[in-house]
RNA sequence: GCGCGCGUAGCUCAGUUGGUUAGAGCGCCACCCUGAUAAGGUGGAGGUCCCAAGUUCGAAUCUUGGCGCGCGCACCA
């Protein structure tokens, strides 16, 4: 046995921390005393076990001692709820304000989510990314006020309350009565208010809730009230027409959710009517168009047929019916015929611009009289029928149907643009008016006798059996697609339907919107110019009004008399009308019932109550328009009502303005992303200038602001939809979820925001999926708890005690330690520290880089390598210094004392890198690892330090990567014994390494880390090897790169003539002269310069080899009779340690050994290394006898039969 | 139907301006360690890079067309 086994043996002799067991128990016990007053000072009889270490004496200074022990197997919830609170009585996140305040802004919106619904997992998401940007750019020194806020108005809270009411229409709303259903509104809002109180707590979301804005708060309401006041003014706020999703039976509009919610697929009646044209006298032709539709219903609301024109359109006749002719798009005409089945001949082929203009016979007659078509003036002027007539239209298509489209603007948005363009090109008032036969409640009006009183679906087949009746119908078939019905009546379809409705001029700004997008940060980019800056493209405007209750009232009043509005931008405005009146309906209310809020003043009913004398007509009153709006305004106004502002709150605005960051999920594009950007465009204003110099906003004066882009917000991570355990839509009756709750009791906080901010880019959708969160904590939390628990444990044995080292400890960054006393400079310290500072540092850099860039998934990737390089290569590699004998102080064990240092400063700055991302964790190491030896001489909270700054000076990148070839050499040394099945327990005489670039001057540092190598594979000899040649070849590789652009076509002539050529022979070359030439063939050839080629580096079969990009490693396959007897010898002592485990054995217990084995190979070895065996397995005695009971087991082929006896103790 | 995004190992995902042997984690199998221990480490197996055509000396990567999934907008006469 060599000199390394003697070491070995005698190590294990002392019987150095054997009580570790015990003293892991008592650690549970302890807990986290950290946290509360009452740290800690457990008396020691509670560490048993102690007794067994000869160096319990150290242990004396424990009683003193400022680590506290640390429980091997963490509770991270209850951890967290502890530090939760701990944060909470003391005021931390106020304190981590404080001490910014003065300090640059970092400006952060909160957009509102609506607490009447419980918060669900794509919740927690956002909170976590919410809070991670604010809290790094707090630790960075910006000051990072956090507002919190509440989406409260919107169909969605009538929708809950008219449940709990069980009714569903507006008519039941009314017969219930408006005031109390709004009472009940503003109750229900809050209904989830605790959960998302404890969600957000919970998550460590930090944010101010007790500031939180509140979009039905009259001042928040006021806010709003201004803007759309200054819109209205600015004659941006106007009333038209809408065509909407209506649900007739109910009364009202649904918003598009809702109709997404109710597409059922359905057969409709798919009919075929001809529109015969007219002459000039008005006389029906032979020549009919032929149009499609699947509701039958709105034909008698045709006003016109469109056409494209450049589509070219043939005449149709059938040759038994001489009297009509067809006229359909020509690539439809075969389908048609084939739906007929009939033959035609095609008479004429006309493209659709032939048509337009003609008049024709609309197939009913309801709203026109009979004769020719009467005319109407034109703005440009002359003279055309302002109805029933064949337009041209771009959004026909061939896809379906016949190429020609019958408009009815009543019942659709296209056809309702239809009219709209007609009507811009007649004279005011001359042009088209919109004809309705049909009644809000989605019945026939008398104008349209057949179908009178009767919801228009039932009328389909009539108006079919009609058209039939009078020679209209082509044909008529079943058409199966989907078609939306009412969600909350099954039965009930839905119809488009024209309603009154006030708009905001949107798209008028359209290249401002695009202009200021254009500025935005959008994460991931696509967004800018994809979903985002296409919807921005296609804008339409604004749709605002709602027909319903609970909702930022709109502040128009209309004059009884004149019909002339004005819009009012605050309650006292209101107040100071001439001749108000009104307001004691409010106070009535209140008198009645005292808990009333006061923010309901500016709700409905109250509201529409107030009523005031018209500037416009004497003796007339003003009165308000019946409508609320949009609750995603309310949204989009947040970055200024969540001030108050105008009214009030103008420095703060001034401040907060516009955003640094914000994030929410993807379907926020069209809500909230969305609303922010137009109502801020549309009201400050502002250019495409850069606004890098000094700040962007100005608010210098109240309504008019200087802005330039972008605002309100400069970045914007969009995150991606999380979906439920089956890759689903995460839903509730499907329970494809775990709820949050289960997860922070189960798993914690911190594994669940690993899980997001290191489990997957933000933007890709997130499975949510509880193997997937359990099994984020072991990679990250717990390798990283384990580090810090085995430091702990060691500091305290050995006595490390930074406290008592360092008076002043600053923020115990580097060069704070620095002056501690027995601390000593990473120059004059052990490679393996100087190694550990580098990775530390050079990763601080790179995480501070990703970070500012808003690339946290990549930031915690760098954490996890950093963390498994603490914890599986220095840790490891250090174990020796940890272990050996000598205390952790000045005048102690110099190297030792390195590798605390080391350690130390590494889990503090691991903890202050980590500390946005996993808030909890980090901050119990801080706690413990900072305050415990320091206390008040730190800062009290991890979220209370600085950021980490990379010390450049101590990152030598050479040694980063020499260490790394070592690991690799490692990996490749045992990759090449497992392929020629040799266990590591197997020592091997000698491991070679041929490096594939010899000369960075690697080599000599590999060949002075012999024994590092030598004891990671268990081997007795290391060497770079001499001769190369003998285990590997070379081959030579072009640097396609290189000369692909150079070669072109010849490159894989190229390649096979280097592939060819001799390695050598081109290597020299190109060394000798700078240049090789490479013949091709056919007198062409190549010249290869340095850096055209690249080595590689293979093993050749025979060998015990492993080759990877920097390295080949071959072990030595041959084992002398000494090296077998080595390896039996260890794998008696694995069988011994596994029964030992087997039989419960506490470490410390000692023990008695009898083997017998019938091999006396195995009994030779054995007994040539009786000590080592007795050693390793704290045998008091081992010994031989011939005869044993038992089942013998199988050490490499020899059968061995053992007892394994307690000493002293009964027979185990 | 239109738009956006995505299809890479059993699962979850990386894959930088096209370049030589496509990676990681988990899971699985085998092994190692047993003084951080109901942990830790190492190795291995596992891939038609959705399909097809094209561009190119060369395609997971670029283009076009399919197919599939997710989301958004519509539902279209």
């Amino acid at each position: 046995m060599g000199e390394r086994k003697a070491e070995k043996t005698g190590q294990a002799a002392r019987p150095a921390g054997r009580f570790l067991r015990p003293a892991a128990t008592v650690c549970q016990e302890v807990g986290f005393g950290i946290l509360g007053p009452a740290v800690a000072r457990r008396p020691l009889w509670r560490c048993r076990g102690l007794g067994y270490d000869s160096r319990l004496c150290s242990f004396s200074a424990l009683v003193t001692f400022m680590f506290e022990p640390v429980r091997g197997k963490p509770d991270f919830p209850a951890l967290e709820t502890a530090i939760s609170a701990w944060w909470r009585e003391q005021g931390i996140y106020g304190k981590s304000l404080d001490r910014r305040r003065g300090g640059p802004r970092f400006v952060f919106f909160e957009g509102p989510p609506t607490a009447n619904g419980m918060p669900h997992p794509g919740h927690c998401l956002t909170r976590t990314i919410k809070d991670l940007y604010p809290r790094y750019r707090t630790m960075r020194g910006e000051f990072c006020e956090r507002k919190a806020g509440w989406d409260t108005h919107g169909l969605p809270v009538e929708v809950e309350v008219c449940k709990e009411l069980g009714i569903h229409s507006k008519a039941e709303i009314e017969a219930h009565g408006v005031e109390p259903f709004i009472h009940k509104c503003q109750e229900s809002v809050w209904r989830y208010m605790k959960e998302w109180e404890t969600l957000t707590e919970r998550i460590g979301f930090w944010i101010d809730l007790s500031q939180a804005y509140v979009t039905y708060h009259k001042e928040f309401v006021e806010s709003v009230w201004w803007a759309l006041a200054e819109l209205f003014n600015r004659g941006l706020l106007y009333k038209g027409h809408k065509i909407v999703w209506w649900w007739a039976q109910g009364g009202t509009a649904l918003s598009s959710g809702e109709v997404g919610q109710g597409y059922r697929e359905v057969a409709d009646p798919s009919v075929y009517v001809a529109f015969p044209l007219l002459d000039e006298v008005g006389q029906p032709e032979r020549r009919c168009l032929v149009a499609w539709t699947t509701t039958p219903w709105t034909l008698p609301a045709n006003q016109f047929a469109a056409v494209k024109a450049d589509l070219d359109y043939v005449v149709l006749r059938h040759p038994g019916d001489v009297d009509r002719e067809l006229i359909v798009a020509e690539p439809l005409a075969a389908s048609l015929a084939e739906k007929l089945k009939q033959e035609f001949e095609v008479v004429e082929r006309l493209p659709g611009s032939a048509f337009v203009g003609r008049s024709y016979l609309p197939p009913f007659d309801i709203f026109r009289q009979p004769g020719p078509p009467p005319v109407a003036l034109l703005a440009a002027g002359g003279n055309q029928p302002a109805a029933w007539r064949v337009v041209a239209a771009d959004f026909v298509t061939t896809d379906s149907g016949t190429g020609v489209v019958h408009i009815a603007p009543a019942f659709g948005e296209v056809d309702y643009g239809v009219l709209v363009a007609e009507q811009a090109r007649f004279a005011t008032g001359a042009g088209p008016t919109l004809l309705n036969p049909v009644a809000a409640d989605g019945s026939f009006t008398d104008a349209f006798p057949m179908g009178s009183g009767r919801f228009v679906k039932e009328c389909d087949r009539d108006i079919t059996r009609d058209l039939r009746a009078r020679g209209l119908l082509v044909h008529q078939e079943q058409y199966v697609h989907d078609y939306p019905f009412c969600w909350r009546a099954e039965k009930d379809p839905l119809i488009q339907y024209p309603r009154e409705s006030w708009f905001i001029r949107t798209s008028r700004f359209r290249e401002q919107l695009l202009a200021n997008n254009e500025r935005i940060e959008w994460l991931p980019e696509h967004i800018k110019h994809g979903r985002f800056g296409n919807f921005l493209e296609s804008n339409v405007d604004w749709a605002l009004s709602r027909e319903r209750y609970w909702g930022t009232p709109l502040p128009i009043w209309v004059c009884d008399q004149t019909g002339r509005a004005e819009a009012v931008p605050s309650y006292e405005a209101l107040l100071a009308k001439p001749g108000v009146t009104g307001m004691e309906v409010f106070e009535e209310a209140k008198r009645a019932r005292p808990e009333l809020s006061d923010d309901l003043r500016v709700h409905k009913p109250y509201i529409d109550a107030v009523t005031y004398d018209s500037p416009f007509a004497a003796g007339s009153r003003m009165r308000r328009v019946s409508e609320v709006i949009d609750c995603w305004f309310d949204s989009g106004c947040m970055p200024f009502a969540q001030w108050g502002w105008p009214h009030r709150g103008r420095e703060e605005f001034a401040a907060q303005f516009p955003a640094d960051f914000i994030s929410e999920a993807i379907d926020q594009t069209r809500g909230w992303f969305y609303s922010q950007l137009a109502i801020s465009t549309l009201l400050f204003g502002g250019s495409a200038e850069p606004a890098d110099s000094g700040p962007a906003f100005t608010c210098t004066d109240a309504v008019d602001p200087a802005a330039g882009y972008p605002h309100p917000f400069r970045t914007c991570i969009v995150l991606g939809h999380m979906l439920g355990e089956d890759g689903q839509k995460m839903s509730k009756s499907r329970r494809n979820y775990r709820e949050p709750a289960f997860i922070f009791d189960t798993y914690g906080a911190d594994a669940l925001r690993w899980f997001f901010l290191a489990g997957q880019p933000p933007w890709t959708s997130i499975r949510y999926s509880e193997r997937a969160i359990r099994e984020s904590v072991p990679e990250f939390l717990l390798r990283l708890w384990n580090v810090y628990s085995f430091f702990v444990i060691y500091a305290r044995i050995d006595g490390f005690d930074p406290g008592g080292a360092l008076a002043e400890p600053g923020t115990l960054d580097h060069a704070d330690l620095a002056r501690a006393r027995g601390w000593r400079p990473p120059a004059e310290r052990a490679e393996l520290d100087r190694w550990m500072l580098s990775e530390l540092h050079a990763t601080t850099a790179s995480m501070t880089e990703k970070l500012d860039a808003y690339d946290h998934f990549a930031a915690a990737g760098e954490l996890s390598r950093l963390v498994d390089a603490v914890s599986n290569w220095f840790v490891r590699r250090s174990r020796d210094r940890f272990w050996s004998a000598g205390r952790a102080e000045p005048g102690g064990s110099v190297e030792k004392l390195d590798a605390y240092w080391t350690l130390y400063e590494t889990l503090l700055t691991v903890a202050r890198l980590a500390a946005p991302f996993v808030p909890f964790v980090t901050e119990a190491i801080w706690r413990n690892l900072a305050c415990g030896p320091f206390g008040d001489r730190v800062p009290a909270s991890v979220h209370l330090t600085d950021y980490p700054q990379a010390a450049d000076g101590l990152v030598d990148r050479d040694l980063v990567r020499r260490m790394a070839l070592v690991r690799d050499v490692a990996s490749l040394g045992r990759a090449a014994r497992a392929a020629e099945k040799l266990k590591v327990r197997q020592p091997l005489a000698k491991v070679e390494v041929i490096l594939a670039d010899p000369d960075v001057g690697d080599a000599d540092w590999l060949a002075a880390h012999a024994d590092l190598v030598c004891d990671e594979l268990n081997v007795k000899e290391f060497e770079i090897c001499q001769e190369p040649e003998r285990y590997i070849s070379r081959s030579l590789l072009p640097d396609l790169k290189k000369l692909g652009p150079r070669l072109g076509k010849d490159l894989p002539q190229a390649r096979a003539a280097i592939a060819a050529a001799d390695p050598t022979a081109i290597l020299a070359a190109i060394q000798k002269r700078g240049q090789a030439v490479v013949p091709l063939g056919g007198g062409r050839e190549v010249m290869l310069e340095e850096g055209d080629v690249l080595v590689r580096t293979m093993a050749k079969p025979g060998w015990a080899a492993a080759e990877g990009p920097r390295a080949v490693v071959v072990v030595a396959k041959e084992v002398s009779p000494e090296l077998i007897a080595e390896g039996l010898v260890r794998e008696v002592v694995h069988a011994v340690q596994t029964r030992r485990k087997a039989l419960d054995l506490e470490f410390t217990d000692r023990i008695e050994l009898v083997f017998a084995t019938p091999s006396t190979e195995l009994r030779a070895a054995v007994e040539a290394h009786l000590e080592y065996v007795a050693a390793e397995t704290l045998a008091e005695r081992a010994t031989f006898t011939t005869t044993l009971a038992g089942e013998p087991i199988d050490i490499d082929g020899h059968p061995l039969v053992m007892d394994v006896i307690r000493a002293g103790g009964p027979h185990a």
